[in-house]
RNA sequence: GCCUCCCUAGCUCAAUUGGCAGAGCAGCUGACUCUUAAUCAGCGGGUUGAAGGUUCGAGUCCUUCGGGGGGCACCA
């Protein structure tokens, strides 16, 4: 490398480089201000629980060790009170001269706001009730060079908080418990479908057809077999692959990637679960979508009413299963199949009629007029079966697809079927949903070995689909899809 | 992609009609062994997102660009 290109790193700003003065004289201690291993630190929540001596107490309390962040920090002279955080909350900490030793209190004369210390001790309550850390012992863990935002309003700018959620989530617990929030909820239904026989399953990210849904998707390419590739936008024909070959119940809980739209509802890549019963169908799949989504309540907080946006959800079960074609008409006010008169309510709600099939007309008077009245939660089942080309008609109703979809508030939750496994109705369907497309949706390239997988034989199945990031924005009484995914898509900055 | 609003110190925010860029927190110096967003005294900190324009004078008005928020569109 030419001398002359390399970067000379910025002169750091006299916040950092006091801090990183102050990094010096603790090297000089002989102290690694970075730190190193440290055994046997207990939980602040958990030490927050511990018997401890009452304010005044002679005796001290029992010994412990913690480690966290110093969030707060209140310097008396020859006594400092911190407040330091770990991820499961945060305890006071009183640092006496007398007490830490002749080093300790020179560490403590050192630390800024944001460092990493860990502390020996013993627990007790303040004079004034205070529960506290009383140090023996004070271990540089990692000095902050950086300051932290604001100790009051913590960091506010959504922006800020979204590219770096490393600092949103140390100063704003509510973005911590959010996340570790989600965590819950995705182990719950990792541990329901353990429970009841189901296996997971890793499916390609990157495919050569990228199908299951009708979404653009993103495009890559793959050097050594000069290939273009798509990210999936969907896990659902691979999975069915795997039910033909004799997994019987099978899931995948993973990213899919649609190349559309950024909104408070939408994220570029998002997190979907997929599951597939064989010789079940869509009720199954409704009990299981319960059994999942109350198993994540009870491992969040056990409330089945809820509140959103200040809103009230009740998620006591059984949840009510309406058809289609009843809400159509509760809602609209006409039957779904007097085209006529469905028409005339369209073009009443500004809805263009003009060359579209009266199903199309019908499912945007539905998503206009009935879905935001989906407080729920609620089965929405028996669609219209030309929207559905990867669903099972019913026995006897060939006009009528036995899927459903969950709502709660307006939102589309879930969306199961009874799945289609005829490969002769398959195709035919398939061919049929190609004429007028865009040739860049992907349902307008055909899956031949999706085809030929079902030509094997698939067992009859119900399968069940649930956006993971809508069900924590909602379990977590979260507005906006970015407050539920750690690193949202954002423009790069010039940072 | 379209409409609209926003971007001021590390963070949270002010700045009247276009008229000297300010405060709190954080930082630095000092005091204090029971504080609770500790307090008290003093000190430093700015290319107002970037570039250009109008003007005697621009944080403020105009243009372009960058980033973001809200809404719409797209999204079975």
């Amino acid at each position: 490398m030419p001398a002359d290109t390399e970067a000379t790193p910025p002169a750091p700003g006299d916040l950092e480089q006091s801090r990183r003065d102050k990094l010096a004289r603790i090297e000089a201690l002989g102290l690694d201000p970075w730190g190193q291993r440290f055994d046997g630190h207990r939980p602040i929540a958990e030490v927050r629980q511990l018997d401890a001596p009452p304010p005044g107490a002679s005796e001290p309390g029992p010994p412990v060790r913690v480690a966290g962040r110093i969030m707060l920090r209140r310097d008396m002279g020859r006594v400092h009170f911190l407040q330091i955080r770990d991820w499961t909350g945060p305890i006071q900490v009183m640092i006496g001269k007398k007490q830490v030793g002749e080093t300790g209190w020179e560490l403590a004369n050192l630390l800024d706001l944001g460092d990493l210390i860990g502390v020996d001790g013993t627990v007790g309550h303040t004079r004034t009730g205070e529960r506290t850390v009383f140090a023996t012992g004070l271990t540089i863990l990692g000095k902050s060079l950086l300051p932290p935002p604001e100790k009051w309003h913590g960091l506010s700018d959504i922006e800020l908080r979204s590219r770096q959620r490393y600092v949103d989530l140390f100063t704003n617990p509510e973005s911590m418990e959010a996340f570790l929030g989600r965590s819950k909820i995705l182990a719950a239904f990792r541990r329901v479908l353990a429970e009841r026989g189901y296996v997971e399953v890793e499916g390609p990210t990157m495919q050569t057809i990228a199908g299951g849904a009708a979404a653009r998707p993103f495009v890559t390419h793959h050097n050594a077999l000069d290939l273009k590739l798509y990210l999936r936008i969907a896990l659902e024909l691979h999975l069915k692959r795997l039910l033909v070959g004799g997994m019987e119940k099978v899931y995948e809980l993973g990213r899919v990637f649609r190349n559309e739209g950024i909104s408070r509802k939408h994220n570029p890549e998002f997190t979907m679960l997929e599951a597939y019963e064989a010789y079940g169908d869509y009720h199954s799949m409704m009990e299981l979508t319960e059994a999942l989504i109350l198993g994540a309540i009870d491992a969040l907080d056990g409330q089945r009413v809820r509140s959103w946006d200040g809103n009230t959800v009740d998620f006591t079960p059984p949840w009510p299963r309406r058809t289609y074609a009843s809400l159509f008409e509760e809602y609209v006010g006409v039957g779904m199949h007097d085209f006529e008169a469905v028409r005339e309510r369209a073009v009443e709600r500004g809805i263009s009629v003009l060359d579209k099939d009266d199903v199309v007309i019908v499912a945007e008077l539905f998503e206009q007029v009935v879905e935001p009245n989906l407080i729920g939660p609620v089965f929405v089942v028996d669609y219209p079966a030309p929207l559905c080309p990867l669903t099972k008609r019913k026995r006897g109703h060939p006009d009528v697809a036995e899927r459903f979809e969950l709502f709660v508030h307006g939102v589309e939750l879930a969306n199961a079927y009874t799945e289609l496994n005829d490969p002769l109705l398959q195709e035919e369907l398939f061919r049929k949903q190609l004429q007028g497309q865009r040739a860049e949706d992907s349902m307008a390239v055909l899956d031949e070995d999706f085809l030929r997988a079902l030509k094997h034989a698939m067992p009859p199945a119900g399968g069940l689909g649930i956006g993971m990031d809508r069900l924590c924005m909602l379990l977590l009484d979260r507005h906006h899809i970015r407050d539920v995914i750690l690193f949202p898509l954002l423009r790069p900055d010039h940072c």
